[in-house]
Parts: structure tokens; C-alpha cells; sequence
DNA sequence: CCAAAAGTGTTTAGTATACACCCATGG
DNA sequence: CCATGGGTGTATACTAAACACTTTTGG
């Protein structure tokens, strides 16, 4: 036993190790456009960088983007899914690094205030973004693919919506993440079947002459669809 | 500039490096169960794991992927992608590491004759697994869900399939992969409307007294199939 | 009172499901 | 000649797309 457990150990001393990153696509909506949270490095004053950070001894890796990302935001429940590791030897031409991506939905303006100064942070239309570092701009394409996939198979659009919406606001969403311009009528007909939202007394004032009502998520149905969709689908 | 070079150097230096390991979940169909090849680790006779290694300095996670199945089947054009990244700190009792998992579709019976034997692989149905080696049976679990979500939505079925088959024998792959059992006639019709299939004048012998058409698949279309799917899906 | 946005209804086409029926052939 | 598995057809129910019409209200 000791002798194998020698040997294993051989085994691994031969190895190399790298350093492990994490990485956060923060995607946010603000009405009108889909944005990307990204801040400032300072290697050169004209290079965006998504939010990232290293991976502590002591972390998961899904703690560790938790982490990164209420540093960032101050953000604590926000949804977070791991999206693909990147591990091109010559990603980071400093050193060696494997970086695991993570893509989050965040609603905007619900708290502006909580963005760390630190970071000097900005949001982008991601059909406008800055240079990027690395393999960054890489990351945020995967993480529209992914989120354009998704939103179509479970109701992970709401997650980009404040507590209250109205249905052309979150038709609009919904034209932002295709980029396209769905029937209005068609649109609201099949987001209410899915019985998943609660209209409200209230109607939205200012905008139109009519006003749309009020809407919000039904929290118990919308947990039980996700986990029965993300039951079936990976992760 | 060099200034800068060396506070990120800094920055770098601080960091704990780890060890990143990758692992294949390898799916096969055996013409009526769905497979996972394992292999016997030196450590405890009755536990099992998943083919693995480590990634070498010159390699970026693909090609390590690839390379470590390669030394296994001595299969080279393999479906392969990547499927998540399993970082939990004790999730390797010997030391901290992080592995990349991949998940292959490998078409079982083409050629047996490639395993190697110095890893003692076995094949064992999906819904049968012996005691595994870390957190490899979590990382089965998440394949055989990426798998059934995958198939759903695109062809790739066919990677488990030899060069010819017949309806029935991909109808019985579905039905192991989603453990129910399909309706003969809609799924045949359903297959075939997918225009990816190509008639052959040959029909199976031995196994029924009428004997079923063998088709294989159009290539240039599945090949396009994929393409315009993959763009849409993530990876 | 009208323009602009919101909400409801209808028609039509396409797709999925369930099931009935015929075909081919080895024993 | 019939049991067994393979192949084709059809009636019905849903679902999606296109588009017309009505409602509300600020200016």
C-alpha cells in the first residue's frame, strides 16, 4: 500500500502544474441593448478584460467565480454557470495559464451602486466591444452562444430582467439576444403559456400612452422549471 | 512597460499553480446498451476510472484530450468535446487538481483490435458502473445528460452507429440513450425527414426474417447539419 | 380625436402522436 | 402458411406563424 502510494506520488511529482484562472462573461441588459461588464487592465489603457482571478488552495471552482464576481459587483445571488475551460499554451504570453469560464446574468440597475470603483469598470454592447485581452473576446462569443441557446430551451431570460417587467420589455430582451425583431403578438401569447408569470395591478407609466402592465416571475413555478430543465440539460 | 512586465510578474509569482489533469467519459453502443469504457487503476482492484493524464506544457486542452484517447484506442477521428471542468479541492486526495472533462462518442466493434492493453479497459452499460475512482462517476452522470440533451437537438447519434445501420438498430440506440422506447413508425419517419441518411441496396441479414435496409450517413450534409447547429449551440 | 403602443382574436400551415394496415421471409 | 419484424399510410390533436382588429390614453 505505502509502495504503490510512493509510486503514486512519483507519478505526480513529474508533472507540471499551472496556474488556474476564472473568468466571469457578465452579461447584463438594459432595456434596450445586451451589455457586457468588462474592466479596465492596466498593461495598456486601450485593452478591456473581462473580471477575473485566480484560484485560491482552498476554493471549488464554482466558489471561486462566486467570489471573483462579488468582489466586481458586490453581487452575492446572481446566476452563474460554468462555461468552457480555455487552455492554449500561449494564451497568456506571461505564463502558462488554464482559465476556466464562467457566464453570468446579471439584472442591471437593480444596484449599480454595489460595482467595486477598484475596477474601473464599464459596461459594452457586446456588438460594440473594445480590444480584448487574451482570449477574451473568444470567451464572450461562446457565452452569447450559449445564452442564445438556452434562452430558447428554459426561462433563463428573466434572470436578465428587474423584479418587475412588462412583456414589450421583455420582448425586447428577447430581440436583443437574437438580434432580431419577434411578433409582438406571437410573443406575448407564448411566454404567458408557460404560466410562469404573474401579472401585477400595476401598469407602467411614461412610456407608452396606454401603459403596459406589471409582470414577475413566479418564483416556485420558475424553480421548479429550471430544475426540471437543468435536470435534463447539462449542468 | 518593464515596469509593468515585472508588478505583473509579481502578481503571477504569488499564485499557487496546480496540477490539471483531463478525463474522458468514452460512450459507446454495443447494439443494445449504451457503454462506458473504463480502465483498472493500480491503486484498489475493484475500483475503476475513467481514461486520463495530464496536460503537458506544449498542449492546449483539445489536443491533450485527443492524445490521451489515442493512447487508449488507438482511435484518432473521434467525436470529442469538451463537457466541464471539475476543480473541487479534495476531489484528488493526493494532491490539488483540476480536471478538464471531455466526453467521446466512439463507434464500438469498428476496431476493437486498437485498445490498449496496458490500461485494462472494459466496457460497462451506463446503468450498471462499478465503484469509481474520484468524483468519475459525477462526471458520467453529467456526460449521459449532455448526451441525451445533445442527441435531442442534433445528429449526433450517429457517431455510435458503424459505417451502415439499420432504422431499428438506431431507433434501439435512442431508445437506450433516453431509456424509453420510441414508436417504431414515427421514428423512422422522423430520421428519414431529416434527409441525412442514405438508402443502401443492401438489407441485414440473420437478425429478422424480412430484413432491414441498411443506410449510412450523408456526410456532406450531416457535416453541415452539425456546422449550423454547432454555431447555434454552445462549443 | 387621433396617433401610438398594448392587448385580444382568428385563420392557416406545419408538426407530432397514435394507431391501422400491408410486406417479406425463415422456419 | 404463419409468426415476426420491417415498412408505409392516415386521422387527429397541437403548436407556430401571420395578420386583423379592438382598447387605452396623452397630447
Amino acid at each position: 500500500m505505502t509502495g504503490t502510494q510512493h509510486f503514486m506520488l512519483d507519478q505526480y511529482k513529474q508533472q507540471h502544474p499551472y496556474l488556474v484562472a476564472l473568468d466571469s462573461i457578465i452579461l447584463g441588459f438594459d432595456g434596450d441593448n445586451l451589455k457586457v461588464l468588462l474592466v479596465k487592465r492596466g498593461v495598456n489603457e486601450e485593452t478591456w478584460s473581462l473580471m477575473g482571478g485566480w484560484l485560491q488552495p482552498d476554493e471549488t471552482l464554482d466558489r471561486a467565480a462566486n467570489r471573483i464576481l462579488f468582489e466586481l459587483t458586490g453581487l452575492n445571488d446572481v446566476y452563474l454557470e460554468q462555461l468552457h475551460a480555455f487552455g492554449d499554451p500561449h494564451r497568456d504570453p506571461i505564463t502558462r495559464t488554464v482559465s476556466v469560464a464562467y457566464f453570468a446574468l446579471i439584472k442591471v440597475g437593480t444596484d449599480e451602486s454595489g460595482l467595486s470603483d477598484a475596477y474601473q469598470a464599464q459596461w459594452f454592447s457586446v456588438y460594440e466591444l473594445p480590444h480584448l485581452l487574451f482570449d477574451h473576446a473568444q470567451m464572450i462569443e461562446l457565452a452569447l452562444k450559449r445564452l442564445r441557446y438556452k434562452a430558447a430551451h428554459q426561462p433563463i431570460g428573466f434572470e436578465l430582467m428587474p423584479e418587475k417587467f412588462t412583456i414589450p420589455q421583455l420582448k425586447k430582451l428577447f430581440d436583443a439576444i437574437y438580434n432580431t425583431d419577434f411578433d409582438r403578438r406571437n410573443f406575448s401569447r407564448k411566454i404567458l403559456s408557460t404560466g410562469l408569470l404573474i401579472k401585477l395591478d400595476e401598469k407602467q407609466k411614461g412610456f407608452s400612452k396606454k401603459g403596459a402592465y406589471y409582470y414577475q416571475v413566479d418564483k416556485e413555478k420558475y424553480q421548479q422549471a429550471s430544475e426540471s430543465l437543468l435536470s435534463f440539460i447539462a449542468n
